[in-house]
DNA sequence: ATAAATACCGAATGAAATTCGGTGAAAACG
DNA sequence: CGTTTTCACCGAATTTCATTCGGTATTTAT
């Protein structure tokens, strides 16, 4: 087993647990995964395998966690986007609210500081259907009131890069 | 040059534009883009060429938008996620508004409906980068105040499926 | 100083994407 | 209706790319 040191890489990967090839790396994949490897390397200076072996530990270590197709919340039939502030008595609806992610509608579920507890992005076929999700959360125990924002244009949606 | 027609498609493809299939090869990139299309092609009973095609067809079309790796925030050095809401006098500040794009911390920007005319969603390196957004922000003409969300845990996080 | 670990490369291999006719069924047309 | 066109699919062939495999140089630990 390797001992302790107490000194710092000089160059190459510090703390943070990746160099600067790898941000640059990450970076190219958060805008475009589909990619080849001998591309990417090309512009990072690297042959095909080191980007592999590079992109495989970042996957291994938890830096990447997923790859995913992102769809177009109009074509796919859900135009209406908007942002529900939830707030509670106390934090016994924070589990029932996590019954939640079964929907599909719903994207995001964070718990906040602030004027409220938990704030909802979700994106439904219509006002209707918004009408309905709200039902939905007011019957959970605990829901004391709503605030719902409808998003009218959507200038930049991205992961973190 | 084909001819007009009122008569819909009875099987396949509807006013929609996708399928059944269609709809399932969406649901299964959103959240696995890594797949083989043999392998997404047998669990939908297609052979692979034929997956290639529709998805080939689902990007022209713009279904797909992009293919992307989601980055884990706090490994990248950015734990700090929060939801800005921004009130402006006026719709001048939309412009000025839209230069935030250029910063990387900043994931999403909406105008919505409701007591608020601008939601940002940021990720931060800690809380003196968010003070110093603020600030920039502050600086904008227009903007009359700011309220902020600060998340604590993260319960959902997906993009449409 | 020496041993161990790491990151890289070029070459070889394997798997997957992509291309290419060919077929059958449905839609459009007259 | 019968005919033509379009469409989605398949299997086989091809090509591109991911992945594996030594081998080397550099750095890190002992």
């Amino acid at each position: 087993m390797p001992k302790e040191t107490n000194r710092l890489r000089e160059n190459g990967r510090t703390k943070a647990g990746f160099d600067e090839k790898d941000r640059m790396l990450l970076r190219l994949l958060a805008q475009d995964a589909t990619r080849s490897y001998a591309d990417m390397g090309a512009q990072i200076h690297l042959s095909p395998p080191a980007v592999h072996e590079r992109v495989k530990r970042l996957k291994r270590d938890g830096y990447i966690r997923a790859t995913v197709s992102l769809l177009d919340g109009e074509k796919i039939g859900r135009p209406l986007l908007s942002f529900i502030h939830v707030d509670t008595t106390g934090w016994g609806a924070k589990s029932p609210m996590r019954a939640l992610s079964e929907l599909e509608e719903v994207e995001e579920i964070h718990t906040v500081t602030g004027d409220t507890c938990v704030i909802l992005k979700v994106r439904m076929p219509g006002t209707q259907a918004l009408e309905d999700l709200l039902a939905r959360i007011y019957r959970i125990e605990g829901v004391k009131g709503t605030r719902s924002y409808v998003a009218l244009s959507t200038y930049l949606e991205r992961g973190p890069t």
